[in-house]
DNA sequence: CCGACCCGTTTTTTT
DNA sequence: AACGGGTCGG
């Protein structure tokens, strides 16, 4: 400790030194703006005696949360960091919420609600006023909703607002007012919020419990905020509000990297604050210690061609580095099929791991091709985002059990359990209860306790008895046992995990594993270190439950674990890596189609440009395709306009097409030079030779060809198995190491290791087609010989 | 009350 | 292409 300031340009430390008084740090990528809060924190503790307790800080996502702290740890060298309020701001807010919910008439232990739950529960609603789900989708409701809450506007000021009805009346969704109101008020009587909520209940408590605003300004002596361009209104005034007080307020933020708007974020903020605040230091870091000077002119380039950003001059001292690739393949599996090719070349040639490479792409649906091509070439990968694990249905029943005894306001949740193993609560007792519950404005559960009373058959009866004992009886160890001991008891109790076991197809075990890890991670999560402060340093079930639900699949990770990273340009924001490959760089993809309408649509699309662009540290590949499946569909995509705003020095276009060496650039991959190295695929194309021919023999280590040229296919001999007349692939449930199987391609080969998920099953096989060769492929494409 | 089958939807991005 | 919801038959 002690010499941090040391490593800190000048104007780093003069934003880390500032004491007292609101300041805006205006940087741009890579110029170490978390460095600077992080170590702003650290400076307050140690130099200014600020305790822990007194600073909050507020990020966008768990992670660069959970970075912050460490980093803080790191700089005090003592255990003080623990006791610092650093969150996203939806799970700071739920903690305080979870102190404070029941001065707004909500539980503790009140429920958050996934996007998931939002919808279901909207679904509900719309049916029980009658109006059609297919007219009024559960999705498109909730988006309106989400965005009214995100402005701060409420279910009575939606409905008396004249513009928002003429949209509504536009859209031919006059009710979407009534719905939100019916919506708000379930959510209520279920105890419950969703993610809106905590931004928008936090700022009501804010405002209306003038004792709960005092305690909370007092509180937070210093506010920090990380990637203030992503705020939107709702979080805009609640930081208002609670800095008001000593207004020394720390934002941090770039103007080029607002990628958020679609949740209500504004850039408009960023303007605000100097009205807001008297005396405002603004403080701009312009310095880039990310990118190569090819990466970050290119970014720049483009960049300009938004009118109204905030004028930064960005440089770097780093090297000029390599140009940055843009790469033209035929179809989405051969841009899969490069980019693996390439990554396995790269660290053989250039000696770089797995985990320094990225893939990066504008939708989630994009990673299927990558996969594919990884997972053949035996590259260990790991992706982001897309269906988190808590999302699982597995997951999701157990952890609706703990939701209920948590609880039993969360209808959501009972709905799901009550006759989840099946125990005789069938469909018409279900109704019956729900309507009882509306009749008398009762909850569900409450209903189910008093059953005797509401006239259910005798059979019924006694199922929904046993239900509420059991629940009951859940409910008795709350007090006595942590998280994980009621859960380990939910799952025996039910008989869950017992049926999970007894299931021995491949998604059944599947599901057993994944319940085992559930319990692993309550375990894990029960056991970790709290604060000190006593109001969350809770490790109940109730305190679990919330946290859970604000959890991405990007936070648990395993940070060292050597593997390539897939993930969305949203979630790789604040992220960097020494190598990425962005995919998909084609009209109505990126940009995508939904935002090319209007200018500050498209102007959102290239900041997203820019921010891919700024991850890479020393190798960028643009990739796009001429061909891809979309719902299943072969659609032609031009190639973004974006690829025109960038200067052409800084671009190597030698396998974007245009040259007499890349015509008919159709094969990458599949039968490289490595693909026999790491036993991997290869052989079959029949065409590789072809491709062979024109790129010649595969690349040695003599050769002083770039390192970016693409490995040449090698000329294998090609032997194309034909498939039996009666080809089809079979029902594979059975498969077992050993089996004879036939495959479409490969041929005829032996079953010799199962492994993978439910969703993907992958089998090692050895095909006996041009020699000997193991494959790895999900066996859904087998036919089992018998 | 469960499975099989059919049909419609999905893909912009996230807490 | 793949998943979820709904329907129908056993």
């Amino acid at each position: 400790m002690g010499n941090y300031l040391n490593e800190l340009n000048e104007q780093q430390r003069e934003a880390v030194i500032h004491k007292e008084g609101p300041i805006m740090i205006v940087a741009g990528a890579g110029s170490g703006k978390t460095k600077v809060l992080t170590t702003r924190i650290a400076h307050l503790m140690s130099q200014h005696k600020i305790d822990a307790f007194n600073i909050l800080a507020l990020t966008f996502t768990n992670k660069a949360a959970a970075e912050m702290k460490e980093r803080v740890e790191k700089i005090l060298g003592n255990s003080e960091a623990r006791n610092l309020y650093i969150g996203t701001f939806h799970s700071v807010f739920a903690r305080m919420l979870r102190a404070e919910g029941p001065k707004i008439g909500y539980p503790n232990n009140f429920t958050i609600y996934d996007t998931d739950d939002s919808r279901s529960v909207l679904k509900t609603v719309i049916n029980e006023m009658n109006l059609d789900d297919k007219h009024y989708k559960p999705s498109v409701v909730h988006n309106r909703i989400s965005q009214a809450k995100n402005a701060l506007v409420g279910p009575a000021e939606y409905q008396n607002d004249y513009y928002i009805q003429q949209e509504d009346m536009r859209s031919n969704r006059p009710l979407i007012g009534q719905i939100y109101q019916s919506y708000a008020a379930r959510c209520f009587k279920n105890g419950a919020m969703d993610y809106d909520d905590l931004l928008f209940k936090m700022y009501e408590l804010l405002r209306d419990f003038p004792e709960v605003l005092y305690k909370y300004q007092h509180k937070f002596k210093y506010i920090m905020i990380d990637e203030y361009q992503d705020t939107n209104a709702v979080q805009y005034q609640i930081i208002k509000l609670l800095a008001a007080v000593h207004e020394n307020i720390a934002v941090v933020g770039d103007d080029a990297q607002s990628i958020y708007s679609f949740r209500g974020a504004t850039i408009e903020n960023i303007l605000q604050f100097q009205k807001d605040y008297d005396d405002v230091k603004v403080v701009k870091l312009e310095q880039n210690y990310r990118s190569t000077q090819s990466i970050l002119n290119v970014a720049n380039e483009v960049i300009k061609n938004n009118k109204g950003q905030i004028p930064k001059d960005l440089w770097t001292e780093n090297h000029e580095g390599e140009k940055i690739r843009l790469v033209r393949t035929m179809t989405d599996n051969d841009e899969g099929k490069f980019v693996a090719d390439t990554i396995q070349e790269q660290k053989l040639r250039n000696h770089f791991y797995n985990r320094d490479f990225a893939i990066l792409y504008r939708t989630n649906a994009q990673s299927r091709s990558f996969e594919e091509s990884l997972r053949r070439m035996g590259i260990p990968y790991r992706i982001y985002g897309g269906v988190s694990f808590y999302q699982r249905k597995e997951i999701k029943d157990v952890l609706a059990y703990l939701r209920v005894i948590v609880n039993t306001r969360d209808e959501e949740a009972l709905k799901r359990i009550i006759n989840y193993p099946v125990r005789g609560i069938g469909k018409t007792s279900i109704e019956k209860a729900v309507i009882f519950a509306n009749e008398h404005n009762i909850s569900m559960w409450e209903v189910l306790t008093k059953a005797g009373e509401f006239g259910f058959k005798a059979g019924a009866l006694e199922a929904i008895s046993n239900f509420v004992i059991m629940i009951k009886y859940f409910q008795s160890m709350l007090s006595s046992k942590n998280a994980y001991d009621v859960a380990v008891q939910v799952g025996k109790h039910t008989n869950i995990v017992k049926d999970l076991f007894n299931d021995k197809t491949t998604e059944g075990l599947a599901r057993y594993e994944n319940i085992q890890e559930l319990f692993n991670s309550i375990k894990e999560w029960t056991e970790s270190p709290s604060n000190d402060d006593g109001e969350l340093g809770d490790k109940t079930l109730g305190s679990y439950l919330q946290q859970i639900t604000l959890l991405t699949d990007a936070d648990d990770d395993k940070e060292n674990s050597d593997v390539v990273k897939l993930m969305t340009i949203h979630a790789a924001k604040g992220l960097e890596f020494a190598c990425v490959f962005v995919g998909g760089i084609e009209e109505t993809l990126f940009p995508s189609a939904m935002s090319i309408n209007t200018r500050e649509e498209l102007e959102e699309e290239r900041r997203l440009f820019y921010v891919a662009v700024t991850r890479a540290k020393k190798n960028l590949w643009l990739t796009y395709s001429n061909t891809r499946y979309r719902f299943g569909q072969l659609v032609q995509n031009e190639p973004s306009r974006f690829i025109e705003e960038m200067p052409e020095q800084y671009i190597d276009r030698s396998f974007a097409g245009g040259g007499a060496r890349n015509q008919g650039y159709n094969d990458f991959g599949g039968t490289s030079a490595f693909d026999r190295m790491s036993g991997g695929s290869g052989g079959w194309k029949s065409n590789s030779a072809r491709v062979a021919e024109k790129y010649g023999p595969p690349p040695t280590k003599k050769e002083t060809k770039p390192a970016y040229m693409p490995v040449a296919p090698a000329a294998p001999k090609v032997v194309e198995h034909q498939p039996s007349a009666d080809f089809s692939a079979s029902d594979t449930t059975g498969l077992q190491v050993g089996q004879k199987v036939e495959h479409q391609k490969f041929g005829f080969g032996e079953v010799l290791k199962m492994e993978g998920s439910a969703h993907n099953p992958i089998a090692t096989v050895k095909f006996h087609l041009n020699g000997e060769k193991k494959i790895m492929l999900n066996y859904a494409k087998l036919r089992i010989v018998d």
